[in-house]
DNA sequence: TTCCGACAGTGGGGTCGCAAT
DNA sequence: ATTGCGACCCCACTATCGGAA
């Protein structure tokens, strides 16, 4: 198949609004294909490469190298030259990166390197992504869309399974089931915004403790271990502690999900920076093993001795990992009967914060284990701050934000008047604010370079945020964690902006 | 007819590892 | 030794479509 069918399609796709219409698109392309070319035309209409990652991005892609005026590459010769761009390492290798990506654009027509460099930055933006590429799947082969959906939960990929339903029809999904080896897609959970709002939307619940770590599913077969991150990345490698933990347990063969963090010598979990940075450490795993120490905690139970519990009600699936893994390494709950029973509830969210954790995790009892979806069954809780801070600068946004100014510099009040960036953020805008912000920050504009509109600082704006984090990048030497807007405040004067001491004095945990 | 679940889009900060400078 | 870049952790929120109620 030619590459520029793929991206008239795409292109087509992008265009059209109605998600019926997106999916029959992508139904027609998929019947198109030839056997040889299903595992690269499924991944690039899901806006993915099978590759995973390149070495390449933007920055590379920027460089413009003028189109063909005639296409003539096959999908399956991009693919092969991007295998090919991908294996490249050590000295040199960047820039043979850079002359292969410019050879390949060459040969690309205006449309089909529009298409690439989507591709390549995982920004395809056509509104349709693996949910839909499913749809269209199970539309090309007749078969059931939900099905086909349960299979590449469970096989964590959709070419793999693209390729068994092409070759051998709607009998060959029953082959996609719940194996000790192959990592799942994990189930996910909803905001809610109290701990009262969470048990009244669930009833009868579990009340967990939120930890602020990596989310792990670990896999156990006999000797064989294998830790896997949210997006099934293998991470055994980096965490021996984990591995050792699973071997520990009183089971052969089982499935659990759970998170990995690490806790001071004081027994309270470290900040999610410290976690985060140990998990990433690759090169010498021992030494970050002996300096940052991580322990796994888990909270659930996918299988256990060769009997699939995915379906089970969760109360079934945690008596299961309640036989299996003892307390310190399974999560800390209570049970909740309900409404008239929210004082418990929030008795364990204000234990939990003391104990230095993020928030709690509400489950409903009677839930299944929905791999891949980020269900209402869950619903987690964390407290949130707000400040009241300065509008320093706004960015020109990018996609259906174009024209508008989106992404907003935000700065607290210095003791001599002067403002300190804190962060950025575009969330929490509705689309009449984005507009109304354009037009008001333009008002206030002191320069515009094309990417940044520096205001004068006086419009100030409601953040929320999650929490506090050190920082090399801003002045204050903290930013702001998940910052988003609530609402701007057109009654407060930038001199009654909150300051950078304000905000220290309420994190004591967190010295810049 | 209205409501709501699921998705895609729009980007945020930090950290690590690698290659280039 | 430092810097720039890519990959991958964590993530909130809004708009939209289309099936459920």
């Amino acid at each position: 198949m030619l590459l520029s069918r793929l991206a008239d399609v795409s292109g087509e796709v992008a265009a059209a609004s109605a998600r019926s219409r997106k999916t029959a698109l992508l139904a027609e392309l998929f019947r198109e294909a030839e056997p040889d070319d299903v595992p690269i035309v499924i991944p690039y209409l899901a806006g993915r490469l099978p590759q995973g990652r390149l070495g390449v991005g933007w920055k590379v892609l920027s460089n413009r190298v003028p189109p063909a005026a005639e296409s003539s590459l096959t999908v399956r010769e991009v693919d092969a030259r991007l295998t090919e761009l991908g294996k490249l390492s050590g000295p040199g290798s960047q820039a043979e990166r850079a002359r292969l990506v410019g050879e390949l654009m060459g040969a690309a027509t205006e449309g089909e390197q529009r298409f690439l460099f989507g591709l390549i930055t995982g920004e395809v933006r056509q509104g349709a992504l693996d949910a839909v590429a499913v749809e269209g799947l199970a539309q090309a082969t007749g078969a059931v869309a939900a099905d086909v959906r349960r299979a590449v939960m469970l096989a964590g990929s959709l070419q793999t399974v693209a390729q068994a339903l092409l070759a051998d029809g709607s009998a060959a999904l029953d082959r996609f089931r719940l194996t000790v080896g192959r990592p799942v897609l994990p189930m996910l959970a909803q905001t809610a915004s109290s701990v009262a709002e969470a048990v009244g939307r669930l009833g009868a619940c579990a009340v967990e403790e939120k930890l602020d770590g990596i989310r792990v599913q670990v896999h156990r077969d006999g000797d064989m271990v294998r830790i896997h991150t949210r997006t099934l990345d293998d991470i055994t490698d980096r965490l021996p502690e984990v591995t050792s933990a699973a071997l520990e347990l009183a089971g052969e063969r089982f499935i659990l999900d759970g998170e990995v963090l690490s806790f001071g010598a004081d027994g309270r979990p470290r900040s999610f920076q410290e976690t985060a940075g140990r998990v990433g450490s690759r090169v010498d795993v021992a030494k970050a093993a002996q300096e940052v120490p991580v322990s796994p905690v888990f909270f659930d139970a996918l299988s256990i001795d060769g009997r699939d519990l995915l379906d089970l009600p969760f109360d079934a699936r945690h008596a299961e990992l309640a036989r299996l893994v003892p307390e310190p390494m399974r999560v800390r709950r209570t049970l909740v009967a309900g409404g008239e029973d929210i004082a418990e509830a929030e008795g364990f969210l204000a234990v939990t914060l003391a104990r230095g954790h993020e928030g709690v995790v509400v489950k409903a009892l009677d839930a299944p284990y929905s791999a891949g979806r980020r269900g209402a069954a869950w619903l987690k809780v964390k407290p949130v701050h707000t400040l009241d801070l300065v509008v320093l600068a706004a960015e020109w946004g990018h996609g259906r934000r174009t024209g508008r100014l989106s992404n907003l510099h935000l700065g607290a009040r210095n003791p001599d008047g002067t403002f300190a960036m804190l962060g950025k953020t575009f969330k929490g805008l509705t689309d009449a604010l984005l507009t109304w912000q354009t037009e008001r920050l333009q008002e206030l504009a002191v320069e515009d370079d094309g990417w940044v509109v520096t205001v004068r600082p006086e419009l100030v704006v409601e953040i929320a945020y999650d929490g506090l984090q050190r920082s090399s990048r801003y002045p204050a030497g903290v930013t702001l964690r998940f910052a988003r807007v609530v609402r701007y405040r057109e009654d407060k004067a930038a001199q009654e902006a909150d300051t950078v001491e304000t905000l220290l004095a309420a994190h004591p945990e967190v010295r810049p």
